[in-house]
Order: structure tokens, then C-alpha cells, then sequence
DNA sequence: AGACTCACGTA
DNA sequence: CGTACGTGAGTCTA
């Protein structure tokens, strides 16, 4: 029995533990929505919660194979060879286990050519020396070698992970009839079929105890194999050497160097939101608060929601708002329920001072100063509320948070949006909410005030975590913004439904008869927007070469269609681009037609009004939806007719367009200093052009239109991690030829590369990238030890920067746009941002003014070592306004 | 009905 | 093996 005062020192094989319960588990039961499978991870964790709850270690550590490579393979190439394939669904799951063992603080060790037995095995050695009591947890049984008086096993059952069976010295003494240091001997005369390491035919344990117990010792039996007789003694003498082999082979090392002892394995405080953070990303529910009971701390979501009061509410007339506003000092949250897109209810919380009222006339009056003045109100989404109000006649003024957009500011890839799921995270608590399943609902949710009471709490303990540079940014940059994108929603943009109309029939009937066309090829009728019916068709039936695999079989997209029709050309799949193309414009306009005149405050108003998600990107971009006018077609001829029917509105005169022309590269530019790219901006030439006469050392006059290509592509590649594999891919050239275009550029655009490489240094430094207004977007995947995860972080981190940096200056850009045009008294307005471009109506007498506005604002948003270019034009419709 | 995959539009 | 998005059709699953 364990002696209380002895500290515990617990070490467990992960890998062969996970890899029991990856078999254990039945994978189709644990997989997330994004299809990761979790059942190795689950299994693992649940079983090291048990242990911990049942032994108590003090001291912990979790030791991990590195690769099938070890010093013993090096010596003795077959060994484990037998064992089939490790399946990707486990390895997969090993780095995000760790992540897990990160989170709860318990260290995991692992080493170059050495298995995690021998970890094991050396701490094991080092623990018993320094006093401890050693629990090792394996599923190997060469670790029975180290049982002792102070050093215990458990060892798993046959069936999973669910049972440990403890083997002190005289559990292995019953179980397999010799001493725990004997137990190599024995394997090594039986064999171990599992690592491949065959023994001595027709001899197990039975027979391999006998000997030894005859024989006192290995060597010893050896040493006399002559005196055996019978088929088994003749084995024996045959097989003598494989005897010794697997007996150098089974034993475990006990003087691995390791950079930590078993003293420094102290069990630590779990990091509680990690914990959660990962959990909930792997979406195991039920483990949460096993963990904490595990551990001794209390699951702070579930034990703090209890003991909460949530205070009511006082109902308030038009006079009552008027007194309680005047008392109510320092910041209001506001919650304003609407409905149709007018207010509905209005609710307002003040410390723990809450009160609410319907939206009527007369409270209108008495709120809507108070509304619109500088006093200082926090929301939660407030886009919504302010549409509904500035709808109403309200504009509103002195928004100084919004707990949503300072929730995604702190985490921008979390997708938790909701005032209930803010509260959860950083209250601990629970939003009452009204069961949307029942009829009656049991659980009544919360009202207005009491949300923007909830809200008021939220935002507190935001600020607590949000660093000042990203306050900052939501305070100058969002907040600002968020007003903007209000009024521009509510504008919406003008589109003829004739014109859209009319282009639909013309290419409903193109597709029509390009399907006919290429059904008589194939001699049948398959739907040519089914990927899986055009495999069969493609690879099947007319036999083409298989392509680019994908997760369901073989790619069937332009880029892989084009590649085809080049090398084995076959007019079925010309029809097919030329019907993909055609349906998916004619799709892209009927779901514009379908939006006009929707979301607007005025019903048939003939124009669309998108909604632009502010956090809806982890870069700081906007992203459009309902629908999506940040991706209307452009790039051809006929996809521009579409751009033709977004037209200037009945009122308005004319429409401008302002993009600022080669943003990213600019930024890129300022942040690297090269000289050569800053004086290229500076120049005025052409930048592809000098780039190109740089890269390629001619004349600017001289670079050829393919220089000029190569150039362009390399330089936007740059911006989002380009490989010489990809940049090759793209130009379809070589990859040695596009391995020199690189070395060119470097040579001649050598700091923009440095950057590059120091700015993802940093972030892997401080786990976060930063724009030059100071917006951060964590990286937790930079120090990864998954090379997937880690590369694709390391190509997002060299890019945030830059697409953060273009996504804070357009947002400046807009807000002070609106800000001027409103202040000047102007009616015109902005009405589209598609991430480097704006679309203003203007309204008639008013193009002077408002392109001075829109050019100064746009230029001078940020202060940069090149000039920030700005290209403006003007049309009756989009498309001619592009020119 | 809801989730997932593929394909494709934009900056 | 190129960043950031949203949408729609087909298909699979409950």
C-alpha cells in the first residue's frame, strides 16, 4: 500500500494507451462536425481522469513515442516491422491529445530515437531513488521489468482501457511465475509476436519458467542449452542468438537523459479555459467536469450559475426615462428588442439598476436625446439596434462598446457570437434563455434590461482581458465603422430586375442547350452538376486520366478540365466549362433578383441590402452576406453585364467608385522598408513593370508582357506564403524555373523577405500577429507539432498582417467618408465596400464635394512610407463607374 | 431538415 | 504545397 507520506510520481505510455483506446472506441461516436475523429483522445483522457481521481499522483508526466524509428530498430531493422500502418485517424489525434495535456498542465516528454517505455523506465529508476512512489502505466509488457517495492504497474485488460490491473512484485510473481526482473528472461525465450521479435518455437511460458527456475538464470540456461533435451532443446541451441538479440531488445533503458526530473514533474493548477477552449473544439462535453472533480476544482460554469440573482426590471413611463436617465451617470447598456426593423422594447441597465419600457411615442421623445447624445451606452450587436433606431429617427451617439465585436476582437476565430455564449465564457454563468422546443417554455428567457444588465457584466470582464491596442482598435476603428455599415445596410444599393431578368432567360437557355449538346457526345443524360454522376462520365465512360483526389473521389473543377482538354481534348469537356459557367452566373443573378427589395426599411424599394458581418473574418475584413455583394462577378466580359445592373438610385445622380490600387503590396512595402518596392511606389511607374526590369534587369520599357505576368503573380503570391511549388503551379512553368524567379526577386527585394521571415519569427514568439493599428489574431498553431496545422498557421500569420493592416485602413477610410459626408450635409452616401473598393451614390450637385471627401479620406487614413493611390470613377452603373 | 462536399465567385 | 470570405447544388444522414 501506498505510504501517505511519500509523494506519488505517475508516468504513463501515451502513445500505447491512446492507440488501446483508438481500438476500444468506436470511431463513428467521436467524431467533431469538422471530421476530426476524437475517440483515441476521449479514451486516453478518460481513463487519466479515473487515474488521477483513484491515485492522487503528486508528480505526472506523459511520455510519447516520436517516430517507429529507436535505437532499437537501428540495431535490429525488423523490429515491430510487423505491425501494420499506424492508421492517419490515430496520428492525428496524438498532437491535439498533447494540446490537451498542455491545457491541463501535465508535462508530456518525449525523445529523439528513444520509445516512451524507456522514459518510462528512467523515471521510474530516478523516482524509486528519490523517494517516491512510482505508479508506471503502460500497455507494454516489457515495463513489467521495473515493478518493484516502490515502482507499481498498471496494466491494462484485454478488453480497452476502462480496467487497470496492478501489478506490485507479487501480482507479477502469480500471473507469471517468476520475479518482475525475470519477466525479460521469459520474453525472451517466448518471443513477442507484437514487436516482431520471434522466440524459441514450441516454448512459452510454461516451459521458459520451468528453465529458469531450473536454471537459476538466462545465461545461466544458455550457458548449459546442451543439457535439454528432446525438439525443444534442439530449438533452443537454434535459436540461441535470437534469445539474446530479444533479451538486448526488451530491455528498457533507465539512464535516458531527460531535461526535467522527477521532482520537477509537479502536478500543477490546470489551465481552466484552455481546458475548455480545447474541449469545446473537440466537442467533448461530458469530460469537462470530470476534469475539474478530477483535479478538485470546481467546473466554474455550472457551480457560479447558481448562486446568481438576476434582478428585475422596473417597467417605466415617458416622465419616469426622463428622471432615471438623469440620475444614471458614467455608462447605460442598452438593449433594444426589435421587430420588422423598428424598436420594440427598450431595455437599460445601470449597475444593478435596471428598467425597461415599450417603444412609444412619447418614451421615444423622452429617449431619443439621450439616445443620439454622447453619453456613453454599451450593446451587445449593436448593428442591429442601430439600424432599428436610426429607421425610427434616432441616430445614435456615444457607442462606447459592444461586447460582440470586442469578444471577436479578443478571439477572432472563436465562432462564440451570442450575448449567451460571452456570458458562459467570461462570466461563467448562464444566460437564461426560453426553450425555443416548447410551446410554453418552462425556462423564461431574459428580458431587455436584464440582457443589457448581463451585457454591462460582459463587457467588465472583457475589458479586463482585452490588451489597449486592441481596445483601440474598437474604440477608434470598429466602433466608428459599426455606424457606418448601419447606414450603409439601410441604403442598400439600387438593382434592375430587368436587366437581371432578361440575362437570366438568355442564359437559362445557353445552359439548356449546351446540356443537350453534350448529352448527344455521351450518348446519355446525366446531370451535369452532380460531381459525382460527371465522374462516372469523365473516368468511367470515356476513360479520361484520373485527377487531383479529393475527399470523395476525383476533382472535376475548371482548373483540372482545362488540364484535360490539354492533354487528352475531348469536346464534352469544353461544353461542360462552358455549361459550369453558365449556370453558376445565371445562379449568381437569380439569387441577386431574388434579394431586391428585401431587408430594407421599405418594402419593393427596387434595391438590395446586404448585411455586412463585422466579425465576421479573422483579419479584420468585413464579410457581406444575405446576399454576398462582396463577390459579384467581374472578371468577364458577360459576368460585368451583371455589374451593369447595380445602377444609381432614383434621387441620386451618379455613382463613384474608389479602390486603392495595390494595397497589400503597399503595406507589404511599408512594413518591410525595402527600398527597392518603396521607391517603386514612389516612382510612379508602373509596379509590376519596375519590378519586372528589377527582377529581370532590363529597361522598364523592356519587361515583356510574360515578365510583367511573372511578377505579378510572384509579388501577390509573396502576400499569402506562395511556394516555388505553387508560384510553378500557377505560371505552369517549372518549378526550377520558378525556384530562380524567386531567387531573382530576393535578390533585388531582399528586405521583403526578411520581413516575412521575422514576422512570423514573432508571432511564434508572442502567439499572436499584429496590424499596424494594433489588431491582434492569435496563432496558437504556430508552435504545433503537427506539420499541417503548423505550415498552414505559418501561411495565415504572413498574411494577417498585411490583410489586417489594408482591412483597418479601408475601415478608417469609410467611417470618416461617412462621417464627412454626413457632417457636410451632403445626401450622398456610401453604399458598397468590397474589401479595397467603395461604391458612393451620389446625389446630384454634390460629385465635386463628395470625390474630394472620398479622395482625402482615402488617401490619408494612414500615415505610410508610400503613398496610399487611390483610383476613383464614375458611371451611371457599376460596371461604367469601374473605368 | 440539416450537415457535408464540391465548385466557384470576389479581394 | 496560396490568404480571406459566402453561396448553391448535389448528396448523404437522421
Amino acid at each position: 500500500m501506498t505510504d501517505s507520506a511519500k509523494p506519488t510520481l505517475m508516468v504513463v505510455d501515451g502513445h500505447s494507451l491512446a492507440y488501446r483506446a483508438f481500438f476500444a472506441l468506436p470511431v463513428e461516436n467521436f467524431t467533431t462536425k469538422d471530421n476530426q475523429h476524437t475517440n483515441a483522445i476521449y479514451g486516453f483522457l478518460s481513463m487519466l481522469v479515473n487515474l488521477i481521481k483513484a491515485e492522487r499522483p503528486t508528480h505526472m508526466a506523459i511520455a510519447f513515442d516520436t517516430s517507429r524509428h529507436s535505437f532499437r530498430t537501428d540495431e535490429y531493422p525488423e523490429y515491430k516491422a510487423t505491425r501494420s500502418e499506424t492508421p492517419s485517424e490515430f496520428r492525428g489525434q496524438i498532437p491535439l491529445l498533447q494540446d490537451c495535456l498542455a491545457a491541463m498542465s501535465i508535462p508530456v516528454l518525449t525523445k529523439e530515437g528513444i520509445e516512451a517505455d524507456d522514459i518510462l523506465a528512467t523515471l521510474a529508476a530516478q523516482g524509486s531513488a528519490q523517494g517516491f512512489d512510482v505508479l508506471v502505466v503502460s500497455g507494454d509488457r516489457d515495463t513489467i521489468q521495473l515493478v518493484n517495492d516502490e515502482v507499481t504497474l498498471l496494466y491494462p485488460n484485454v478488453q480497452g482501457v476502462s480496467q487497470l490491473k496492478r501489478y506490485d512484485p507479487i501480482a507479477v510473481q502469480e500471473r507469471y511465475g517468476v520475479r518482475p526482473e525475470q519477466y525479460p528472461d521469459i520474453a525472451a525465450l517466448v518471443g513477442e509476436t507484437s514487436d516482431n521479435l520471434p522466440g524459441v518455437p514450441k516454448v512459452g511460458e510454461k516451459t521458459a519458467v520451468k528453465w529458469l527456475t531450473q536454471f537459476g538464470s538466462l545465461d545461466e540456461l544458455l550457458e548449459r542449452a546442451g543439457e535439454i533435451k528432446g525438439v525443444v532443446g534442439g530449438n533452443l541451441r537454434e535459436h540461441i542468438e535470437d534469445v539474446r538479440r530479444n533479451r538486448r531488445l526488451n530491455r528498457l533503458l533507465q539512464d535516458v537523459e531527460l531535461p526535467v526530473g522527477p521532482a520537477d514533474l509537479e502536478t500543477r493548477p490546470i489551465d481552466a479555459q484552455a481546458v475548455r477552449d480545447i474541449f469545446a473544439r473537440l466537442e467533448f462535453r461530458t469530460l469537462l467536469p470530470r476534469v475539474f472533480e478530477a483535479v478538485g476544482e470546481d467546473a466554474p460554469a455550472e457551480e457560479a450559475a447558481a448562486g446568481v440573482a438576476v434582478p428585475g426590471a422596473a417597467e417605466l413611463s415617458a416622465e419616469g426615462v426622463a428622471a432615471w436617465l438623469a440620475t444614471a451617470t458614467g455608462e447605460v447598456a442598452v438593449t433594444v428588442t426589435t421587430s420588422a426593423g423598428l424598436p420594440q422594447r427598450v431595455g437599460l441597465a445601470h449597475g444593478d439598476d435596471l428598467v425597461e419600457l415599450s417603444w412609444s411615442s412619447p418614451v421615444q421623445d423622452a429617449l431619443a436625446d439621450w439616445l443620439s447624445s454622447d453619453a456613453a451606452k454599451i450593446f451587445h450587436d449593436a448593428k442591429p439596434q442601430v439600424k432599428a433606431l436610426h429607421t425610427a429617427g434616432v441616430r445614435v451617439g456615444g457607442l462606447s462598446y459592444d461586447t460582440n465585436l470586442a469578444g471577436w476582437l479578443l478571439r477572432p476565430s472563436y465562432p462564440d457570437k451570442t450575448l449567451a455564449d460571452l456570458v458562459d465564457r467570461y462570466l461563467g454563468e448562464k444566460l437564461p434563455e426560453a426553450d425555443p422546443s416548447q410551446l410554453v417554455p418552462e425556462t423564461e428567457g431574459a428580458s431587455p434590461a436584464q440582457l443589457a444588465w448581463f451585457t454591462a457584466r460582459v463587457a467588465t470582464a472583457l475589458r479586463a482581458d482585452v490588451p489597449e491596442s486592441v481596445d483601440r482598435v474598437l474604440r477608434e476603428i470598429e466602433l466608428p465603422t459599426l455606424i457606418t455599415l448601419a447606414d450603409m445596410e439601410l441604403a442598400g444599393v439600387a438593382v434592375s430586375h430587368e436587366i437581371l431578368s432578361g440575362f437570366s432567360q438568355e442564359l437559362g437557355d445557353r445552359a439548356a442547350r449546351i446540356a443537350e449538346e453534350s448529352f448527344a457526345i455521351i450518348d446519355r443524360e446525366v446531370n451535369l452538376g452532380s460531381p459525382k454522376q460527371l465522374q462516372e462520365v469523365l473516368f468511367e465512360q470515356l476513360e479520361l486520366p484520373k485527377t487531383r483526389k479529393t475527399k470523395t473521389g476525383y476533382s472535376t473543377d475548371a482548373a483540372v478540365l482545362a488540364d484535360l482538354q490539354e492533354s487528352n481534348p475531348h469536346p464534352f469537356l469544353d461544353l461542360l466549362l462552358q455549361h459550369r459557367e453558365a449556370t453558376k452566373l445565371r445562379q449568381i443573378i437569380e439569387s441577386l433578383d431574388s434579394a431586391i427589395g428585401k431587408g430594407g426599411a421599405v418594402r419593393d424599394d427596387h434595391r438590395i441590402h446586404t448585411t455586412y458581418v463585422q466579425t465576421g473574418s479573422q483579419t479584420g475584413r468585413l464579410s457581406s452576406t444575405d446576399p454576398n455583394l462582396q463577390n459579384i462577378p467581374v472578371r468577364t466580359e458577360e459576368s460585368r453585364r451583371i455589374r451593369s445592373a447595380f445602377q444609381v438610385g432614383e434621387g441620386y445622380e451618379t455613382l463613384l467608385t474608389a479602390d486603392y490600387s495595390q494595397i497589400e503590396m503597399r503595406i507589404m512595402a511599408h512594413l518591410s522598408g525595402d527600398e527597392g518596392l518603396i521607391e517603386a511606389f514612389n516612382s510612379g511607374e508602373d509596379l509590376h513593370r519596375f519590378v519586372g526590369a528589377r527582377v529581370f534587369g532590363v529597361d522598364p520599357a523592356e519587361v515583356t508582357p510574360a515578365m510583367r505576368t511573372k511578377v505579378k503573380a510572384m509579388s501577390y503570391g509573396l502576400v499569402y506564403g506562395l511556394s516555388a511549388f505553387g508560384l510553378s503551379k500557377q505560371l505552369r512553368i517549372e518549378q526550377s524555373e520558378a525556384k530562380q524567379l524567386m531567387m531573382e526577386y530576393f535578390a533585388r527585394f531582399g528586405a521583403v523577405r526578411d520581413y516575412l521571415r521575422a514576422s512570423v519569427l514573432a508571432a511564434k514568439e508572442v502567439g499572436y500577429t499584429e496590424t499596424i493599428f494594433g489588431r491582434r489574431r492569435p496563432f496558437p498553431d504556430l508552435v504545433s507539432p503537427n506539420r499541417v496545422l503548423r505550415e498552414n498557421a505559418e501561411r495565415a500569420a504572413l498574411n494577417a498582417p498585411i490583410q489586417g493592416s489594408a482591412a483597418d485602413i479601408m475601415k478608417v477610410a469609410l467611417f470618416r467618408i461617412h462621417a464627412d459626408l454626413l457632417e457636410a450635409g451632403l445626401a450622398s452616401r456610401v453604399l458598397l465596400q468590397i474589401h479595397d473598393e467603395l461604391v458612393v451614390e451620389v446625389a446630384p450637385g454634390e460629385w465635386d464635394a463628395t470625390e474630394r471627401i472620398v479622395r482625402e479620406r482615402m488617401g490619408g487614413a494612414a500615415d505610410l512610407s508610400v503613398p496610399l493611390d487611390v483610383q476613383v470613377g464614375r458611371g451611371g452603373d457599376w460596371n461604367e463607374a469601374a473605368h
